[in-house]
DNA sequence: TACAATAACTGGACTCGGTCTATTAAAGAG
DNA sequence: CTCTTTAATAGACCGAGTCCAGTTATTGTA
């Protein structure tokens, strides 16, 4: 079963999203077509959608790399810790990839494409399922209980909300921006804190 | 300045809501078309675009009509509660309009709609808009030092967290749920009571 | 070398959401 | 009756995303 069958590739993601920030800073988001992506990288516009489902896909798989890290991060840390705490650091030990050097080009220059709005919102839907591995992260600890359902749901949404802050925050401190952890620790642990309390003062149930 | 001037309505958003709702419990959101809504309730296409903005509007007016509400909440708080409470009182206030019988179709019909990707990012955007107020809210009580910037900002962001999952846990309790506020408060409350705490603890700038 | 299998690429037709513009219909005000 | 305002309409238009049938380039096999 060898992979190595077929055609092999002749374009790239790269060349994509290359073609693709050259027009958004030309011509903004909403006025780039993605007809014209593909003129300016030399394919078929067929050829975009056989590399990314959607226009806006072009703009996030930095953060997509950034994403997948976290399941991993999630499964590997101490089992002994705090789960708020464990969940804490598995954030922002999948964000370490992105140092001061490697942001990702989508946060650094969305002031220049105008229109967020659309924009936003595919990010959030990506962000939405990541809630969904940390609500399942938090059961899996605290158990299934309605008032522990609730708090898990919360906190882990709460915990997105608090990634999104952090992150906006940092892309904004352009001039001499450190490490993206300080600033996801500043903003998530005062959540972290509020959250622990709260599972530690609930009615104990089996482990 | 009269507002009785020019043709007056023929038609009505409810008109359309409720052509909109059966369709979308026939068909699903995404197998359900603007033009098909329109047929129905017996207008021009063009009229539904008078109406609302985006096809996922008709989904979230019921919503829109709570989130109104918040800014009216924020502005009437107590000046001398502590900023997260005030917070958390304007938000389940707000929310009070909706009674366990006033649920909105878009909450209660989610599952019986198929994908629900599109409507999430949609409804995504309008919260992201409320956080924008909460942070301005916040900010006016704490300052702009960087620190209490970026509480401000994932304080308000984790609250918006928090409310969309009690809203999720609330429409999910479909059988027996009582009202929406005691789920936002149980949600809310161990956010506030930790993000206070940081507040409480910052190095005091002026007032 | 010829042939099958596989997979990337292409072109084009199609649907649907959303925008825009020009036109007509229904009212009130002078 | 005429002017102004606003609702509704028809229709053209654009771009995102889907779908498919056909082409091209490569590897494995006979």
């Amino acid at each position: 079963m060898t992979n190595t069958r077929g055609r092999p590739h002749a374009s790239s993601c790269e060349m994509l999203q290359e073609a693709a920030f050259e027009l958004f800073l030309e011509n903004g988001y909403a006025g780039t077509t993605v007809t014209q992506i593909t003129q300016r990288a030399g394919v078929s516009r067929a050829t975009f959608f056989n590399y990314f489902s959607a226009k806006s896909d072009v703009f996030w798989i930095d953060l997509d790399d950034v994403l997948a890290r976290l399941p991993h991060g999630l499964a590997t840390t101490d089992a002994r810790a705090p789960v708020m705490q464990a969940m804490c650091s598995a954030i922002v030990s999948a964000s370490a990839s992105l140092g001061p050097s490697k942001v990702p080009w989508a946060l650094t220059h969305l002031s220049m494409i105008g229109d967020i709005g659309e924009l936003q919102s595919s990010a959030m839907s990506r962000l939405a399922c990541q809630a969904r591995i940390l609500t399942e992260f938090i059961t899996r600890r605290i158990g299934r209980g309605s008032e522990a359902a609730l708090i898990a749901r919360a906190a882990s949404f709460a915990a997105i909300g608090a990634v999104i802050a952090a992150t906006q925050a940092w892309a904004d401190a352009s001039t001499k921006r450190g490490e993206l952890g300080p600033y996801l620790t500043a903003a998530l642990s005062p959540l972290c804190h509020g959250v622990q309390d709260a599972i530690d003062s609930m009615p104990q149930r089996e482990l």
